[in-house]
DNA sequence: CGGTGTTTTGACGTCGGTCAATATGTGTGG
DNA sequence: CCACACATATTGACCGACGTCAAAACACCG
């Protein structure tokens, strides 16, 4: 079992400022995982008994609309921690967590959470920060979702998965995903998706080979997704 | 000054859980302010140097999209508070909040917030708990509007309105807004709303008179809202 | 090699946005 | 109380973006 006082990705999130106690606390209660790529973390409606810190790889969060097609809300990656809202409010899983990559994790159960958090005002004060973070993103993307048009939202996408994610040695974006996560992400159908990129290929902002992308004209890119250009 | 001990609608949300001495320190520095109906409390990109509780009124709390149309992503009344996101990741505000009628608010200084949540843990989890809310109705926002037609999304804003301000007594909608301010929250051009309201009128779920709304058939609405009627 | 799943392209219809004209309020001062 | 100006609501006509269905091209794998 490894120990949480040497762990990297602590550093990123809201246990890097447990002291030396409650991290030896934390590392004989948390348990390492492993999920393989399209793995279930947990699903909508689930309860949860913990939260996960993920050490390596990404996950997807998404919800099922009444409509039956999956929107994906947001990812999750290297140091981050999944399922904190449900916990906090006792609540079953409001979103469905899905591995994009092959995983690491760390799950560390609810208890220890809401122990800290009753008795260690600066770790709930992380915890306000990270959600008050997750809820600023989250009223952008209602805006962006509800006012800009497809191909806007396509050349956001591409640029928040780079931002995010990065690039491998070629140049091309980290995270591969299919054109269907792509057009769930987008929240549009399949085809208009595949469309808007063979478009954007044609005129040249980026490339395409097979699941890779790479963004060739990143400032152009960026016009479109601000809805200057077109 | 009114004592906040006696006030009704601290019942309701994050400050219910205070004592009697620090509910006496929160009477002496919170300001009571009048708002009129169009008021602007504070706006995206201001710095707000406290936490805005709402006495009496409503509020919207909307953001600038960048294609210049303003998207509504949320109402504030009665013993809610606003400004909470801001003042703890002591960030500048990522909304706008206007008032849609004349209202009665208690200003709650930055520093009585921030020193309640070091010392206090139970302050702290009551806001967490807040916010944790706020986030799952924002992804929830985010699955609807991506997903869903016009006329379902305005179907749900219908009966969310019902449910969050009710009804007068001629059971008209309690809240007055504008056809404007209805396609600001709906996140679609005012014609379009206006067509589909005056065809749900047409189909008789509803009726209008002027700016009132009046539910009719709450049923039918339900299942439009819910995409199994269209 | 065929079989299965994903990506791409084509054709077509419709939902919803835009512009413009008209109607209906709503408030103001006379 | 009326007349005028001005805002808001409603309707019509038009067009483009986007979703849907279907077929073809391509990839991946036993």
């Amino acid at each position: 079992m490894s120990k949480c006082d040497k762990c990297i990705v602590r550093k990123f999130n809201v246990f890097h400022f447990l002291n030396s106690g409650e991290l030896k606390e934390l590392s004989n209660t948390k348990v390492s995982k492993v999920y393989n790529k399209g793995d279930v973390l947990f699903e909508e409606g689930e309860h949860l008994n913990g939260v996960y810190c993920v050490r390596h790889g990404i996950a997807k969060l998404s919800k099922l609309s009444n409509n039956g097609r999956d929107q994906i809300v947001k990812f999750v990656s290297n140091g981050e921690v999944l399922g904190q809202r449900s916990v906090i409010a006792q609540e079953p899983a409001n979103l469905t967590a899905v591995a994009v990559n092959d995983m690491n994790v760390c799950f560390i159960p609810k208890n220890y959470i809401i122990e800290n958090l009753e008795r260690n005002p600066k770790f709930s004060y992380e915890f306000l920060k990270d959600m008050a973070h997750d809820l600023k993103e989250a009223d952008n993307v209602i805006v962006n979702m509800s006012q800009n048009p497809v191909k806007q939202r396509l050349a956001e996408v591409l640029l928040h998965l780079k931002e995010s994610f990065g690039l491998d040695d070629d140049g091309y974006l980290l995270i591969k995903l299919s054109r269907e996560d792509i057009s769930n992400i987008v929240g549009t159908a399949t085809e208009s998706c595949i469309r808007l990129l063979s478009e954007l290929k044609k005129e040249g902002y980026i490339t395409t080979s097979g699941k890779k992308i790479m963004i060739k004209d990143i400032s152009t890119l960026k016009q479109i997704a601000r809805g200057i250009l077109h």
